[in-house]
DNA sequence: TTAAAGATGTATTTAATATACATATATATG
DNA sequence: CATATATATGTATATTAAATACATCTTTAA
């Protein structure tokens, strides 16, 4: 049971840009340098934010990206549940591909559904602005330095 | 964000198991016929169900695997973690494999172990005997069917 | 001795995900 | 208006984990 880099690299931009200055903007080429990954990657993770409503984009010279609101205002359950694209944890939760015979009898799907939904309330008692510890720290070094 | 078929096909081998007579033995042809799955991949499955210790197997002529305790003494969690071949959420969870630079000042890890605990947690509190509605059930009937 | 059961190791297939590549579109600036 | 620099978009390819198939071994009752 894993999370898609997808997901994990969606987090990572929204926590790179809740770590700017206020209204500056990041480029994609500057997070995937920072992360060391993958530019083609994080172009369509970006967009998947953008449509989200996580992130504002500015196309052409000068142009790049920033959060949409406040981080504080960005749950993680929120990002999760638009990054990730199944949450279907068995076969007998597709109701098309189900070809499981004891489905009607059976309660494990109501017993994986609970579990999956305490899954995404824990993320939902956090936001972004909760994955960062405070000033001093390695990241605001990093940062700082990059800011330049 | 799944479970593998591996993790639904070993419930689904215990549940089978948890409605037959106690004692009586049902032996893997019968089962995957019964699910109309993979043979080969259900012996597998019975395999490691059987070195964790969730059920018994005889080999030889009038063989064949039966639970190894009461239904009410398996615990949905216990099964699905010795299933799940991976609990990392995301890249940071493996020291080894993990390039993301901002770990040491990162809370992303702590937020997503909660999530899979509260996961785990809420199958902890579920055990075979809860997986199946009680008699007059369609599953019922199938298996006195099979049983005859 | 044979038939029927599980045990084990290896190879192959499949499907989802990740990555790369090519090109289009937008926009600031000289 | 031309150019440089940014995101947008579609398609193709590569990679990986998981699922499945195949072959053979071991055990045991009759």
């Amino acid at each position: 049971m894993q999370l898609t880099q997808y997901t994990d690299y969606s987090l990572r931009v929204l926590i790179y840009l809740s770590q700017k200055p206020a209204q500056t903007l990041a480029t994609i080429t500057e997070i995937s340098d920072f992360y060391g990954i993958s530019r083609n990657h994080l172009v369509k993770v970006v967009h998947s934010l953008a449509i989200n409503g996580f992130l504002e984009t500015t196309r052409g010279k000068n142009g790049g990206i920033r959060l949409a609101k406040p981080a504080a205002q960005i749950g993680i359950g929120e990002v999760v549940r638009s990054t990730e694209p199944n949450f279907e944890m068995a076969e007998c939760f597709n109701h098309q591909n189900n070809t499981c015979i004891i489905t009607p009898v059976c309660s494990l799907k109501g017993i994986l559904s609970e579990a999956r939904n305490s899954f995404i309330a824990t993320l939902d008692q956090y936001t972004l602005a909760d994955t960062i510890q405070k000033p001093g720290s390695l990241f605001r070094s990093y940062m700082q330095a990059i800011n330049k």
